[in-house]
DNA sequence: TGCCTGATGTTCT
DNA sequence: GAACATCAGGCAC
């Protein structure tokens, strides 16, 4: 995360959402790097019923309320993880969900990490944490630091980025705030 | 290919 | 007690 992506990073989330199409998260562990590019977002603000900040700032939300450019990450159905990249100024709750990557580097290391779990390295929420090995330690990481950094690429063609309705939730269900890269081959299947 | 369900812990009502 | 930003495995077509 540079100066320059702050910038960006402050947007609202829905906008920042399919910016962050084709950027690279970059996990160094057991001294490799295993490297995935975001191929599909959802975007959560506080003004809306679905996300974790809706309801005001608590211990679980509060670094969604924090500073652009960290990691919101949570606990969910009593075993997975979600990894969030933290949107907007301080003060406002709001994040992009990372739904699915592109494995670039390490993916041996990547299916190790997954093998116990299925099939499928990181085409859901849950399976890119499992295959990073991204769990509750990285809530509030600063995304410019190791062992976890977001290095972001230049917007893609509007052409590449399809929009549509998010997946998973019970309450508005109208937004159109997921985005994902046209025919990529790693999409999360719901 | 598609629907159903169990696993399992935290947060909220 | 219920809901939950999920996943994998089972079984019917």
């Amino acid at each position: 995360v540079t100066d320059l992506d702050r910038n960006l990073l402050q947007l609202p989330a829905w906008e920042v959402a399919p910016l962050l199409l084709g950027s690279l998260l970059i996990r160094e562990t057991a001294g490799q790097q295993l490297i995935g590019r975001i191929v599909e977002t959802e975007a959560y603000d506080q003004n809306d019923a679905a996300s974790h900040s809706y309801k005001g700032r608590t211990p679980r939300t509060d670094v969604m309320f924090g500073p652009a450019g960290r990691a919101y990450v949570y606990f969910t159905y009593g075993m997975h993880y979600c990894f969030n990249i933290v949107t907007g100024p301080e003060g406002h709750g709001s994040a992009v969900l990372i739904r699915a990557l592109e494995p670039l580097q390490g993916i041996d290391m990547m299916m190790q990490y997954r093998s116990a779990h299925g099939l499928g390295l990181t085409d859901g929420p849950a399976k890119l944490c499992q295959a990073l090995l991204i769990d509750k330690g990285f809530n509030g990481h600063n995304l410019s630091v190791p062992p976890l950094i977001l290095r972001t690429a230049s917007p893609l063609p509007s052409g590449e980025v399809v929009r549509t309705t998010r997946i998973g939730i019970s309450r508005e269900q109208e937004k159109a705030w997921r985005f994902y890269i046209r025919g990529n081959d790693y999409i999360s299947k719901p």
